[in-house]
DNA sequence: TTATCATGAAACTTTTCAAGTTACATGTAT
DNA sequence: ATACATGTAACTTGAAAAGTTTCATGATAA
């Protein structure tokens, strides 16, 4: 089954972002995650759409964040990427009417919900600038 | 990427084994899950392999539970089945060296730690006989 | 022993969606 | 005008479960 990596690749994007302070165009960006300027595009879209980033066409153009790294939490961006389901479990449904089918998918829903509900809260508890602050800054220090 | 609907039809499976108590073929097995035997014969041949049901050829054969469903939890059917990552989320890997990335995989991967283990600890707190136990036989009464 | 039933397993095709690619239109700064 | 950069549509590719076809193997029944 294919990973979706689109969330943990945004965020490296978004962190070097905060760091060059300039316009950084879709083809920078491709090279950050070793990919192309439309894959690069068609994620950042998103971000885009909820106020997260701003593009500008034409020289000196690209992509700047829109608000602070301190102001978005791993769950803001995790929203922007469409709230799909991140389990690769699925549930049957050939036989809705089926008791013992009911029975086992709720029994799997109920464990689902409940460590979802636990990975959301905390995706809210971390801001991006937490992203290892200190790891990072000290890096940048020597270059 | 599609759901991996193993688990949920495997445990609906499981579950009318022992209300069936005879041996069932892959054939019956298939209109329960509404799929072809040989997709059933797959992955029941992961549960055979860890000692939770048998099967037999010929006439009046087919799948037998090898131990009472009070006996196996949703984790020991989750790790039969082998185990593959739960989640849709993956982690970029295109610049290990990058200290933003591994920053950034370092909180996605604490977090879905965090969240996987809370899920195998309720799956490994659920025997299948706990499935709908209340639903189940009611039912079955009418039956 | 022969026919039938059932599993065992290899070798495919199909499905699904992120990812990747190609191509071109639109807009902006020099 | 020209070069640069985004915007977007329309396609192909990759990976893994699911589905399918086919045949070998073993067990029961007649």
């Amino acid at each position: 089954m294919r990973k979706d990596s689109r969330l943990s690749r945004v965020l490296h994007i978004l962190v070097h972002l905060q760091a060059i302070e300039r316009p950084v165009t879709s083809e920078q960006m491709a090279e950050m995650i070793s990919t192309n300027p439309v894959v690069v595009r068609r994620t950042m879209a998103l971000l885009r759409k909820a106020n997260y980033v701003t593009s500008t066409k034409g020289h000196h153009g690209g992509w700047k964040l829109a608000k602070p790294l301190a102001d978005i939490t791993l769950l803001d961006i995790h929203h922007a990427l469409g709230d799909g389901s991140i389990f690769t479990i699925g549930l049957s449904d050939e036989h809705t009417q089926c008791v013992i089918e009911q029975a086992v998918n709720e029994a799997l829903n109920d464990v689902m919900n409940e460590a979802e509900a636990l990975m959301l809260k905390r995706f809210g508890q971390i801001t991006l600038d937490k992203l290892g602050a200190d790891k990072i800054s000290s890096y940048l220090k020597e270059h």
